[in-house]
DNA sequence: TGGCCATATCGACAAATGTCGATGTGAACG
DNA sequence: CGTTCACATCGACATTTGTCGATATGGCCA
């Protein structure tokens, strides 16, 4: 589940401009993957709606109602899918958001996308 | 895994607007689940460059190198999601891409969207 | 009408995934 | 130091999912 290169460029292809190719298609499909969870939805906006734009994970495990595991197994694969950052701060571990990452994939869906 | 009305307007929540709840998420995920297979993505891909628009299922068989049978579900799974459109002509089957609905998807993506 | 063709549906199965409880790790604090 | 706390990792398990071959459906044509 782990990547030696996270290829955030080649995920993002638009959809609509040119066929995609398998290889193509797997990497944007795993990138939209990641997001295809309600659990890491709802994450991601929670950290995107938090105060000063970061949030401590202390405060994601209830509103989720899931186990800590669980929820710090979805924060591991949105940080490692690009949408996340992860900052350890004494005990506790902070996250923000990566707009440029959400933006990438959106580019992908866009109609006649000028990707260059 | 049929809904009576696919609610789509539910769909697209922004992300980043306010902290979605357990109910929106769910349904931002199935939307985001349909895309995030390598082989809808190239059958959305190739019926968007296809001429005119519209591609015959017929032609989406040898490229993705997959069963009939699977390019049949695979399909059927994106028109009903809303992303496809199918019109039988003669033996035919005939698929178009719903270019609101793409965009639909991205607008719950986007960092600080007005969805008024 | 009988056969062929394009497509959809069915049933099955291996692989992937979300979830949990138990446990490991490492920082802070008395 | 030993304890506590926040978080990550591990192992397990039930469910979901992509895929296939076999078969059903329904239009077209000789």
């Amino acid at each position: 589940m782990s990547k030696a290169v996270p290829r955030f460029e080649e995920c993002c292809h638009p959809l609509t401009a040119a066929a995609l190719d398998e290889a193509e298609a797997v990497v944007l499909a795993e990138a939209l993957r990641v997001l295809a969870d309600p659990a890491r939805l709802r994450l991601l906006s929670l950290v995107a709606t938090a105060p000063d734009g970061e949030a401590c994970a202390c405060d994601l495990v209830e509103p989720l109602a899931r186990s800590q595991p669980t929820i710090s197994h979805h924060l591991a694969m949105l940080v490692e899918a690009g949408f996340l950052t992860r900052e350890k701060r004494g005990r506790w571990a902070w996250y923000r958001v990566v707009p440029e990452r959400l933006e990438l994939l959106r580019s992908a869906l866009q109609p006649e996308a000028a990707q260059a």
